[in-house]
DNA sequence: CTACCACTGTGGTCTAACCACACTGTAAGC
DNA sequence: GCTTACAGTGTGGTTAGACCACAGTGGTAG
């Protein structure tokens, strides 16, 4: 076994006894390295490691921001990954867009009416209503569609429809230029999320699903994801 | 932008404009060093995230086995985020367990009569009838069920379930103690496989999903999974 | 009381070694 | 000629020790 793979396993432990929380603060990598009697070079590998699996956060200088610290984002971690996969050619766009309107689907149908995710989805849409600049757009649909997940219930498909998104986000982003009207558009997809909204609220699942799958369905073929005139 | 951040971009970039592609390899770490004007140590930091992400092995020595090459396994790096996070008490195992319900039931529901996937699965099928060895039956399950996940033909689902399987394999594993009878078990598994197998086999896809469902919850409540006497 | 500044401890980076490993080519011995 | 032994080469793995930038802390000069 490799020594980071050590410190890894050593650090994981710390987690699984409770030892080590969400938020705590991992000791000093030159104490680390100590502790273990392994050098720091293998240490900084293992926090690597960890920081790219959205586990830690690691900080300079001293104070609230600093030290290495316990965090939980595996949205983001996961989002690396995919996207790095997507760049190998193994995974296919197509399939990680079909895996998102599988997840969404299953989350807008499930999504519990009176969570406050909901409301804060509502609040995201208002905003979204006065708002022209394609990328704030862009960035509170995203938020949207996270509150919308977290209405479900369920951290893991939150996490991973988020980390779906975010693996195609600069590659769907450069498609954008693609749309023929933004305006157009950006009202069409406004009146959807109240559509969906409104079916959820309503408490009618099976709607509320169908039409998040073609919420989204529509926007990456709209943006001509799949034509497989993107990449070059 | 940290030092192994910006070699971390160069190795994308050259995912990405398929300079470098599956099964390929990465220049040594000494001369990529040089190439990037940085130091080996920041070098091997980005290695060893792209290692961690599932998408470079690294080997020591010389020949087939020797260098940085990449590779696709996006399952096992996903698990292992996801078991960390896990550890961290973010990600509940009843959200893991659901969540590979919603996507073995979708491809089961997806599975393409006729996909040489499904006759691995019924060779597999055959073997475990013959194994009464507990390790070697789950190591079969395992391929069995990653095998049906690979008849729906979707890339990110096949990666996803195998992850969210791999992320609590240890933590569902120390379960099958509580299991009371494991012949009783296993035999009831293995006419649950035929039974899905069959229904897929019969382009029933909506009975194979609930036959899968029904499975899976099935086996984790058996064993204990969400019943809180299990992590102390 | 305020402004400044040295101090301290954090992660970030670099250099220059040495190791274990696995193959390759060559030379020695049969 | 064939086989065996072994030095050579290049790979990642690991280490020690140094220096940097950063951000609070606390003392000190004004």
């Amino acid at each position: 076994m490799r020594t980071h793979e050590l410190v890894l396993q050593w650090i994981e432990k710390q987690l699984s006894d409770g030892d080590l929380a969400l938020g705590g603060r991992l000791p000093g990598e030159r104490a680390m390295a100590e502790q273990l009697q392994v050098s720091r070079t293998s240490v900084r590998e293992a926090v690597r490691i960890l920081e790219a699996m959205g586990v830690v956060r690691a900080g300079v200088g001293s104070g609230k921001d600093a030290g290495t610290v316990v965090i939980a984002e595996p949205g983001s971690a996961l989002g690396s990954t995919l996207r790095l996969h997507v760049a190998t050619r193994h995974l296919p766009v197509a399939d990680i867009v079909e895996t998102r309107v599988l997840l969404e689907s299953w989350a807008a149908a499930r999504a519990k009416v009176g969570a406050p995710a909901l409301d804060e989805a509502a609040a995201l849409l208002e905003q979204m209503d006065s708002s022209a600049d394609i990328e704030t757009f862009l960035a509170l649909d995203a938020r949207f569609h996270v509150a919308l997940a977290h209405a479900a219930g369920n951290t893991v498909v939150s996490a991973m429809m988020a980390s779906l998104r975010g693996a195609i986000e600069d590659y769907a982003g450069k498609l954008t230029g693609n749309l023929p009207d933004w305006k157009a558009t950006s009202d069409r997809l406004r009146a959807e999320h109240h559509a969906i909204l409104a079916a959820v609220n309503a408490n009618d699942g099976g709607r509320a699903a169908d039409l998040v799958a073609a919420h989204i369905q529509g926007f990456y073929r709209e943006a001509g994801v799949g034509s497989q005139t993107a990449g070059e």
